[in-house]
RNA sequence: GGGGCCGUAUCCCAAUUGGCAGAGGAAUAGGUUUUAGGUACCUACAAGUGCGGGUUCGAGUCCCGCCGGCCCUACCA
């Protein structure tokens, strides 16, 4: 078959007409223009970006910003942009009204997929790394999103990570101050311990200490600290995993290796000193109620009290319960398996009076013990979660008194009490707690019930009541009886209130070596010593293996070998940190790839200063409070839900940290948050299952074909293994990046996720011709604008375009606004002449969805220069206001009549008028009530 | 199991926040231009809002209960 070349098919095209080559010359030349003519640089207050001629200099601000990517080797999808584009088109508008707009965008560099291609490949990830941000620009550039290219950055860069760093070391050297609620510097502390005004842990007075023993002691008040803890240990993959890398059946996210709980010593952050503040001040922010729930939820804040229930050898269980007004019910105690008591208060026989269900069938309590503990610790997360239905546990032997009415209570041991959080322990409240009950009723324990339940209640009740069965709460309702049983263990030192977390401290070291080093040595004691800022930044030195060592994915008992540890020469350094020169041991640990997104919105203000991480006058004109509880931040923060826990609860932790220093004037990172939606898309699949190319698969009578085999349809991510991804790059080629930019504003709300259809697409092409074909003829290319003034009916349609564009653009609605400029579009097509009055105003407000395409009508309308600062347009009120309004008139619900009236009409008039209108409806019924809603519609109930 | 978000024409989406269900786009059908049309233009086209109740003069919008989809979380004391 003889396919139509393309020149003959372009023959018949009219040759002036937008087509997608056309796009194509039009849009590298202006990409080139506004790099050429820094025509999107901001400028800052002071510092080498300031600017006192710009013509925004001295306006109000505005401080936009995207999550920024990962730049992955597979490169951007059409998916990737849609919030760059939004942001783009937000930005671009506030421009035109007058805001200073920092708009910028980098990279998120270190990660692992670059070293792993380096591992195997042995390509240096620097390498990998540049490539693909260099890879990710070019497709930026092509879609014409006006950055400041300034102000990009890798996190990568040395000049970066030297800041990354320096951070770090801030927060190595401070500690949290429990009474003022803030991170202060460790010399604050240190201080307080040579006067004497603060107690030195461990009873010792500070002069009676050596200087390690001080040296330890202050290292267990730091905020970044070494911790020998538990972490997941994933021998597979040579690493420790955050909590939040595992995956819920206790795998790696990645490769799905077992993952070991590992006691190892790591580098952690105590970031649940803040958990109060961090909780407490999303009440500040403007995100979406969602994420803050999601926050909410993951630092897990509960109120309550520690209670002391002491035991006979003299040992005391403290217990953790939110419950404190059940006290009097609590009629037996769990102990975790792993908790340290266990071992103490085992007895050597069963006492008297030991159920037969208690022993698990051993005959003496060590054993039993010692079993069920075994038991505990095979299982893994997976068979310990599918089993949580039927309680297991065992008892221990041993009894405790419950302190407020001295009673004996058994203690067991159970997997359903977590080591992690707490105490490892809790006193049981079968009557009142789900989960105590379902043990009670497994190990026949007795219930008591010392809250009342509403009549005819039956089994477990957690709800609220009033005290029964609890001696001096009885009566009181529960939140006042946990106010008084607090003031009753205060009192008499069994316990008090307490408040925990379900947050924990954030491990932060990694075995890998594609990551910022650690600004920390060691010295002869084994204690971490911090590099003077003098000495950043620790710069990744070259070695020949990226791996870390990786082992049998079962051998629990394999130990963490670093990538750096094995570079000798690197790890023993001689330096002189005060006390002359010295050998010190580097610390060959990594950070995590958050830390480098930890703090970037605050590089992009000032991304070359080499004297601090940001000028704090270009901070607070960027991100400063603009009044009093104002957290200050980020103006618009843009992107995926994904990150709505982690990146955005670290990032806010270092801010905070940051502020507490004194070194940043906003208390949050970003104060106002947008999730935008995600482009999803269809994939096929054979009989086989396989996925097929998606775009040569068709459409016929709602089935679907690749050639005569029929296919099946799957909804879902876009991505190379579903052979569905469509490209940025194709769709500019296709179609030009403005139809591509406007088609992605226009399908839908920006928080929606929806499927792709590249072939919709030309509705947001033929919406552009259209715009260029007002103002250029197509056939001779000249303008066929005219200095007419518009009819008064299109003049109107004009002005409300406008009014209704700008209220869309300010909420992020860009599909709506889209909207409204096609419909002017089409009420200006058809008129006789293309009046420069109406032509003009469009083609700004087109700019911000389809700036090539706009820059170029603008330069053919007879302006110079770019549009990115021309006046948006304004609508006049005047013309705002209809010539009249015809309200439709519903009886009993249904519309039965219509008037039309001046706009102005009063209430009585319409109200009169409507009547009239549907008096022969009425047929003389007398109405029992007439609503005149103003501006909208008169109903009649009779 | 708990929590959150969402269901409007064949498809993607609007609806002044409680006021006449349709702004826009796609698809489809017909037409104009054309030797031709995977171009452009014009015209037509369709749902009573997942289901069932309730509040109201009036409900897509608010409340309650189901159904379906997506996300978070999962013995957190």
């Amino acid at each position: 078959m003889v396919t139509m070349s393309e020149s003959e098919a372009a023959a018949d095209v009219p040759a002036f007409r937008y087509t997608a080559a056309m796009a194509n010359e039009i849009e590298p030349r202006w990409q080139e223009f506004w790099s050429q003519h820094g025509t999107f640089q901001a400028p800052n207050p002071t510092g080498e970006l300031a600017d006192p001629a710009h013509p925004r200099a001295n306006a109000p601000k505005l401080h936009v910003q995207d999550m920024f990517p990962y730049p992955s080797g597979e490169g951007l999808h059409v998916g990737h942009p849609l919030g760059y584009i939004g942001t783009d088109c937000y930005t671009r508008y506030k421009r035109m009204t007058g805001f200073n707009v920092l708009h910028p965008m980098g990279f998120d560099a270190f990660g692992l997929p670059a070293e792993q291609y380096a591992v195997q490949t042995g390509t240096h990830p620097r390498t990998t790394t540049a490539k693909n941000v260099e890879r990710y620009r070019l497709q930026l550039r092509k879609l014409g999103l006006a950055y400041d290219e300034r102000r990009s950055f890798s996190t990568t860069d040395p000049d970066y990570y030297r800041w990354t760093q320096w951070i770090f070391l801030q927060v190595f050297n401070s500690w949290f101050d429990r009474e003022q609620r803030k991170a202060r510097p460790i010399a604050d502390l240190i201080a307080g311990f040579e006067a004497g005004t603060r107690a030195v842990p461990g009873g010792k007075a500070w002069g009676e200490l050596d200087a390690v023993e001080r040296r330890e002691v202050v290292n267990g008040y730091r905020l970044a600290y070494v911790s020998e803890a538990p972490v997941n240990w994933c021998p597979g993959l040579g690493t420790v995993l955050a909590n939040e890398e595992v995956t819920p059946d206790g795998r790696s996210e990645r490769g799905n290796f077992p993952v070991f709980q590992r006691s190892l010593k790591q580098w952690m952050m105590r970031i649940t000193e803040y958990g109060d503040r961090l909780v407490d001040d999303l009440d500040a922010l403007d995100w979406p109620e969602p994420v803050k729930l999601m926050q909410r939820n993951w630092i897990g804040r509960s109120r309550g009290a520690h209670v002391g229930f002491p035991m006979d050898g003299g040992d005391t269980i403290e217990v953790f319960t939110t419950r404190p007004d059940t006290l009097f019910g609590a009629t037996y105690m769990v102990l975790a398996p792993e908790h340290a008591l266990v071992s103490s208060i085992v007895p050597a026989a069963w006492p008297e009076g030991t159920k037969d269900a208690w022993t698990g069938g051993h005959a003496i309590p060590e054993a039993a013990v010692a079993a069920y503990r075994a038991q505990a610790a095979a299982k893994t997360e997976e068979e310990r979660t599918a089993e949580s239905k039927v309680k297991t546990g065992v008892f221990t032997g041993a009894y405790a008194t419950n302190p407020v009415n001295g009673e004996q209570v058994p203690v067991f041991i159970a997997d359903y009490v977590l080591a992690g959080y707490g105490t490892g322990a809790i006193m049981a409240v079968p009557a009142h707690d789900e989960r105590d009950w379902d043990f009670a009723q497994t190990f026949d324990l007795p219930i008591l019930r010392t809250i009342t339940a509403p009549e005819g209640h039956e089994g477990v009740y957690t709800g609220d009541g009033v005290a029964v069965n609890s001696g001096f709460l009885d009566g009181l309702s529960v939140v006042d009886a946990k106010t008084s049983m607090i003031g009753w263990l205060e009192e008499q030192g069994h316990g008090r209130g307490a408040t925990t977390y379900r947050l924990r401290d954030w491990l932060f070291s990694r075995q890998r070596y594609w990551g910022e080093p650690f600004p920390i040595v060691y010295d002869e004691t084994g204690l971490p010593v911090a590099l003077p800022e003098s000495m950043l930044p620790v710069e990744l030195p070259e070695v020949d293996d990226f791996s870390p060592r990786t082992f049998d994915p079962d051998d629990a008992g394999s130990e963490p070998e670093t990538p750096l540890s094995r570079k000798k020469d690197w790890v023993q350094v001689e330096l002189d940190l005060g006390d002359g020169p010295k050998t010190y041991t580097r610390e060959t640990n990594t950070m995590p790839q958050w830390a480098g997104s930890c703090w970037y919105e605050l590089r992009y203000l000032d991304p070359h200063n080499d004297k601090a991480f940001v000028d704090p006058e270009n901070e607070a004109y960027w991100m400063g409070p603009r009044s009093a509880g104002d957290p200050g931040g980020v103006d618009l923060y843009v992107g995926g839900v994904e990150h709505a826990v982690l990146h955005l609860l670290y990032a806010r932790f270092w801010h905070k940290v940051l502020f507490d220093l004194g070194h940043v004037s906003s208390f949050e990172p970003f104060r106002k948050l947008f999730n935008q939606g995600y482009i999803q898309a269809y994939a096929f699949k054979d009989a086989r299952g396989f996925p097929v190319q998606a775009s040569d698969v068709v459409e016929r009578d709602g089935r679907y074909f690749l050639g005569e085999q029929e296919v099946v349809r799957e909804y879902g991510k876009m991505g190379k293994s579903l052979k569905n991804v469509v490209t940025p790059d194709e769709m500019a080629h296709e179609y030009g990046a403005d139809t591509f930019r406007v088609y992605e504003m226009a399908m839908g709300p920006l928080d929606a996720s929806r499927p792709w259809e590249t072939r919709a697409a030309v509705g947001s092409q033929r919406f552009l011709q259209r715009v260029w074909r007002l103002v250029v003829n197509e056939d001779s290319g000249e303008l066929r604008v005219t200095d007419e003034p518009l009819d008064a009916k299109s003049r109107r349609a004009l002005h409300r375009a406008i009014d209704g564009v700008r209220a869309d653009m300010e909420e992020l609605r860009f599909n709506t606004a889209i909207a409204k400029l096609i419909e002017l579009t089409n009420t200006l097509t058809p008129l006789p002449t293309a009046s420069r009055e109406a032509v003009e105003p469009l083609v700004l407000m087109m700019s911000p969805f389809a700036p090539h395409l706009a820059e170029e009508l603008w330069g053919k309308l007879g302006h110079a220069g770019t549009l990115a600062y021309a006046d948006f347009p304004a609508a006049d009120p005047a013309q705002l206001a209809a010539e009249s309004i015809t309200y439709p008139v519903q009886i009993n619900g249904k519309v039965r009549g219509r008037v039309e009236v001046a706009p102005d009409t009063a209430e009585d008039a319409v109200r009169a008028a409507a009547l009239d209108a549907v008096a022969e409806v009425l047929a003389g019924r007398e109405p029992r009530k007439v609503i005149v809603v103003k501006g909208r519609l008169v109903s009649v109930v009779v």
